[in-house]
DNA sequence: TCGGAGACCTAGATATTCTGAGTCTCATCG
DNA sequence: CGATGAGACTCAGAATATCTAGGTCTCCGA
């Protein structure tokens, strides 16, 4: 069986950087620098030997190419998503209950997590713990704490707090931790969370 | 935009695995080791939170999850390859013209590449040749060697030969290489060669 | 003529993936 | 029965791929 397959990781960010027109948003929505979305594209481009974007002075451009494949590509991401839900039904639609630890919730928005309305879709309710039993025992879906762990066998992602280089010469920067069963980590509710927390994490005052 | 992504190549492995119901086999289609398959899958699996594959005594069967995933996976992979194809035309459907080399002739069977039926459809013609610049210039699609190399900007792909151990005590054990433009490397027609290959390369007698 | 924004480049660090060698279980065969 | 072979699994270390950090460049607007 013989397909012609790019790398998903750099279809990703394709996708990612077109929607955006922007390298730079891009890589923020995907929690990765700009130079890494830079990359990624020109690997692309590289493998299919097709230019995707147009890179003018005020900003990107699609190309025709780039116009045609966006939207197979979306398409394609949905139907994926949607197959591997399927097979995790369990999971579909569940709303989540959040774990959040004090020290994380002072690098939250005010009643994070519910200072939006696209997470709160998500979130059935929160409660300030830091205990990871919890999670191990099914009591919350996941929990947010600031630095931390080892967490053994559960799935963990890293989300970097903005760098207070005042503060924190020599010392480890502060990191919020997300931490759930590995069979959750890359549901709909947990990249919903992640991507939610990478935007609004801010600097302890 | 938040979707539920199992990486790619936990997916291809787990498609030819499926397939094949034989890890081992998935494993020579892929041109890796069954070890890796095994770890893939498994890290797909646990990612998923859910069981793809029984592993019985007998030999592999999917569960349920695996059996209602398989098909709209493989459809997934069609579908981002007709996509990826489209934006790629001047290859699209066009037969290549394969340089090849006495050394790796004589790994290859008998009037090799028109062996094969499923080969000779990818094929327009081949002829003997070591010289890379052809390949920079277009005048043939891709070029087949034993050994050899670096080619600066151009794709490689290696296929280890079977290795006689008698025969190569010390010395680098004979490879094939695969060579040609990148925006090649990855089309049906290079893949379908190299699958060729892997399939077909014997140990020099 | 600055200074900021954003894309790009390169070297080195980090993470992922693969290999190679060894283990285990079961099925087949003498 | 024990020997043999096939195939899945495990683990450490090697090979790759990917990301970061820091610097350069160009364009734009003040």
């Amino acid at each position: 069986m013989t397909y012609r397959l790019p790398s998903l990781n750099t279809l990703r960010v394709f996708e990612a950087a077109a929607r955006h027109l922007s390298f730079k948003t891009a890589a923020s929505e995907l929690g990765v620098t700009a130079g890494a979305v830079s990359q990624q594209v020109k690997k692309l481009e590289a493998s299919l030997g097709v230019d995707l974007f147009r890179r003018l002075p005020h900003g990107l451009l699609l190309t025709v190419a780039g116009e045609t494949y966006l939207p197979k590509i979306t398409q394609v991401f949905e139907d994926l998503s949607e197959a591997t839900e399927s097979i995790a039904p369990e999971i579909n639609g569940r709303k989540f209950t959040i774990g959040v630890c004090d020290r994380a919730l002072a690098v939250l928005p005010p009643n994070w997590p519910l200072h939006d309305d696209t997470l709160k879709a998500h979130v059935r309710d929160s409660v300030r713990t830091t205990d990871v039993e919890l999670v191990r025992t099914d009591a919350i879906d996941c929990l947010i704490r600031l630095g931390g762990g080892p967490y053994g066998e559960l799935a963990l992602e890293t989300i970097p707090t903005p760098s207070d280089t005042r503060q924190h010469t020599g010392e480890h920067p502060p990191e919020l931790h997300f931490i759930c069963k590995p069979g959750l980590a890359d549901c709909r509710q947990s990249r919903a969370i992640v991507e939610d927390l990478r935007g609004h994490v801010v600097s302890r005052s």
